[in-house]
DNA sequence: GACGCGCCTTTCCATCGTGGGAAGGTCAAG
DNA sequence: CTTGACCTTCCCACGATGGAAAGGCGCGTC
């Protein structure tokens, strides 16, 4: 199987597979000996759609990592895998905590806001106060989302 | 004013002057002739401190581009500001209902997951079974938090 | 006058996962 | 033999941020 048809039957982009191989997620596929084309077996998709599955929950590629060797041993405790679950649920949650400030501050300020013609407005205010955002009881921290 | 002074006079870094001054957010501040030092003033401070108030609020750089000129513009129709922030929080309320279902989804797998020495895991089974996201009613999308 | 410390300057690199594209090899069908 | 679909590697870009290197300048101290 090539790595396209790998693609289309994991759900996995061709560059991802290769990226991920690149950074060890996974192990380098077999190599035809004349093409030097990769070759993939369904044991590969499983896994690569395993992967995907993990991504679309938010795992990073480093967890990812440890939940594929986790998945692999049979002798894993379920613990672990709890662990990095519930320890992925906490950082979720704390995103989510921040992002909803930012939303609640900002429905706040829009609801205040006419929208209209006239240029008073309260979230060009907010803005121009330059509070720290702890300043007034809003505790959304500066860098929400991953940078 | 040095850039340490209006640094610390702002509350955004040095670096972030020089990368907002370089990506065209905020005007090339003045020189010194002597030094080639940059000069800031108050003006420049509080646009520093818009900009870091803006960012708080988890508004991107293109975004602040576009509120920082409306707040210049002593004519800016306030509809201008609200569609912007009202764009912006449906963006936020994006991204957390996806961050939001991928929590839901893990917090079930989770709570159904033993936790102890044993092997069995509702978690990485749900990650093996290896389906779509939309394939059983839950709506996470791929890509939650940018990248 | 020499030295060190602190500040400034620019430039390059890394993050994290993903897509885009170039330049070139391989293969099967027409 | 050509065309087109596939594969390969390598480089670049994103966004906002921090880090580090290498060097210039100014002030205070010996």
């Amino acid at each position: 199987m090539n790595i396209g048809h790998a693609s289309r039957a994991s759900g996995v982009s061709a560059k991802m597979i290769r990226y991920y191989e690149q950074v060890g997620l996974i192990r380098p596929a077999e190599r035809s000996e004349a093409n030097n084309y990769r070759s993939f077996d369904e044991r590969n998709v499983n896994e690569l759609r395993f992967i995907r599955r993990a991504r679309s929950l938010g795992f990073s590629v480093d967890e990812i990592t440890n939940l594929l060797s986790l998945w692999r041993d049979r002798a894993r405790p379920s613990r672990d895998v709890k662990a990095i679950a519930d320890q992925h649920v906490a950082e979720l949650e704390g995103r989510i905590a921040e992002m909803q400030a930012m939303a609640d501050t900002l429905r706040h300020l829009s609801g205040c806001c006419a929208g209209d013609d006239r240029p008073d407005c309260p979230i060009l205010a907010d803005l121009a106060s330059g509070d720290p955002p702890a300043g007034r009881g809003r505790r959304a921290a500066a860098r929400p989302f991953g940078g």
